[in-house]
DNA sequence: TTTTGGCACTCTCGACTTGAGAGTGCTAAC
DNA sequence: GTTAGCACTCTCAAGTCGAGAGTGCCAAAA
């Protein structure tokens, strides 16, 4: 790999920044105007064929100005990019919407995406934090109808499941608060295997909906990221890249994929740090166009999950990496407090 | 108002029928083909001048052929149009996958949507079921650390809502359930207004907590429809008439603006039966191009939510308006269930 | 009175052409 | 190493053209 000298390298910056704002590949005579070099635009054409030798920039035919490949994106974002804060208004914008929300994950989730679309300018994708295996912290059955019940989880992680149960016989809701109690002092703080070895001190209803706890416990812990929260579909469909309606098909279908999404998500989410995907990078055909700014948050030992920015390969990387970076340290701060301290 | 004679319903009937299927203005000549009658094209030609005059075909250009107007689809859809029922293997393999879902209104309602969408071929517009003025069923705190509790609210309808409390000094779970029961006991089964009454008897985090449980319930009642589960963005994407980025566009930023769909719904949705809302008749701009199939569910007391199907124009109405019908009584037929007959 | 054949007329749509504009790449000179 | 100059290439928008589809009307037939 060859070292790029500092005129290519401030030629390629300015290519990449310019081609991110414009979409229009840029010619040698742009740059002279704006490079602030003292050189001719032919020296500009000299250096252009280097790097595109190099394989940081391409055309799209002959008498096209440059754009740069996923490689220029690459060492753009690895070497000559400049670290993007989200301006202090901003922030404290951002800030207080989480504040006048109700605390609630769910609602949590909802907010980060919007926020996170809003200031990427791109679509936003979170996932809710999830534990490693899921532990039972409290549950509760409430009577809907003689017939019905339903049972109310608490797990860990915060998150709430629930599910309505057909009552083989009525019970009155003291009844099922004696039973939920009987649950509740055995099995809170159990995850699934535990929950396992105690099959057997349970019979007749208590039993069945030990039953219906496991098999939900079981189901999310099969799926590593339950739901993924989207938002700002719109704001990457209004990009140029997709005047072309396959394209917009093409991406709108993807996003409706949650399995591809979240094989995707959990398999480049960086275990710290944040990490940026540049098309072809995530080796699946259907990113091939797009590129994704990604981290974590959460806290280690006890339930993380995923924070992202979906966008066209051409996209503000420093701003997007700043503003990824911002919403997840807020969303620790709120999981930390969660988790108390 | 004329009345149209067999023949010129005949036509009518076919253009409909025609231009529905294949997205061409439809000509004479095709018609002839199609129509059995046994005329010359020059005696369609006629019929068509007189219902093009009538008000219930147009043209696009003096040599294109005709197209229905919304006065034509409406008189379709009021006077011929045959009754469309789903195929009992269809019927089948829906209700076999709402036994197969947890019993939870959320998952009720996605599957309405994902069942609807499918089947119609089209976006489906489908609302939780909401009570007139909510009523609590049952409420349980839930330690989540020493000083966070979660707050899980069962309400009549069947819904559960949270939220994350911050508690002044800590408490363990003994003692939020004793709590729990103190307030069980006096609002179980009251609405806000009654609640109001109640402010006087509680006091310190007690109270803290009623207030957070009315505030609650008070944001609900002032919105009608909470949320709105759509599906099947895609299925109306791909119709011809989004062959423009610009209509594309258009509905996306539509259906994203949840207050302006949930106004629509309620203004239109019917007390009884199947609606039909076609076009223009929306009386809204953003709707001109669309046309909507709606009804409500639910039990009239209780609470009832709507279903609809949200397609273009050129939609086939008989097999929507079939499928609505029979997606809004299945969930009829569950929500029945859930109130206990 | 209704139906029909005939024909001129209209409008769209895709294919093709053309010229301006943008930008390169090369060469020879500085 | 840098530069001016110029031929060359490719795109894109505008304009042209002809085939095709379908109408509208008229005069004759039923």
């Amino acid at each position: 790999m060859v070292e790029l000298t500092e005129r290519q390298k401030k030629i390629l910056g300015l290519v990449v920044r310019e081609y991110v704002e414009t979409v229009q590949p840029v010619g040698s005579e742009t740059l002279v105007r704006k490079s602030g070099l003292r050189v001719s635009s032919a020296t500009i054409r000299n250096e252009l064929a280097t790097l595109e030798e190099l394989g940081y920039l391409t055309h799209p035919h002959t008498s096209a100005g440059r754009m740069p490949t996923e490689k220029g994106y690459r060492y753009f974002v690895e070497t000559l990019m400049e670290e993007f804060e989200l301006p202090p208004v901003e922030q404290r914008m951002i800030r207080h919407q989480f504040h006048q929300v109700t605390l609630d994950v769910d609602q949590w989730m909802r907010l980060a995406a919007a926020v996170l679309a809003r200031a990427a300018r791109n679509t936003a994708l979170v996932t809710a934090p999830t534990a490693a295996a899921c532990r039972l912290k409290h549950l509760q059955l409430v009577a809907i109808s003689e017939q019905v019940a339903l049972l109310v989880m608490v797990l860990q992680d915060g998150t709430v499941k629930q599910q309505m149960l057909a009552l083989a016989q009525p019970m009155v809701q003291e009844e099922l608060t004696r039973i939920s109690n009987r649950l509740n002092a055995h099995l809170a703080g159990l995850n699934l295997e535990q929950m396992r070895a105690l099959t057997v001190s349970f019979s007749g209803f208590e039993n069945d909906v030990l039953r219906v706890v496991m098999n939900i416990m079981q189901q999310i812990d099969r799926r590593s990221a339950h739901d993924i929260y989207r938002d700002g579909i719109m704001d990457i469909l209004r990009q140029p890249e997709f005047a072309a309606i396959e394209r917009m098909q093409a991406l709108l279908e993807m996003l409706e994929q949650r399995t591809l999404l979240e094989e995707i998500l959990s398999e480049f989410a960086p275990e710290q740090g944040v990490q940026v995907v540049i098309g072809a990078e995530s080796q699946r055909d259907e990113m091939s166009e797009y590129s994704m700014v990604l981290t974590r948050y959460g806290v280690p030992g006890e339930a993380r999950g995923i924070v992202g920015v979906l966008g066209p390969v051409r996209m503000q990387y420093a701003r997007t990496i700043g503003v990824v970076r911002y919403v997840s340290s807020l969303l620790n701060d709120l999981m930390q407090r969660m988790y108390g301290r």
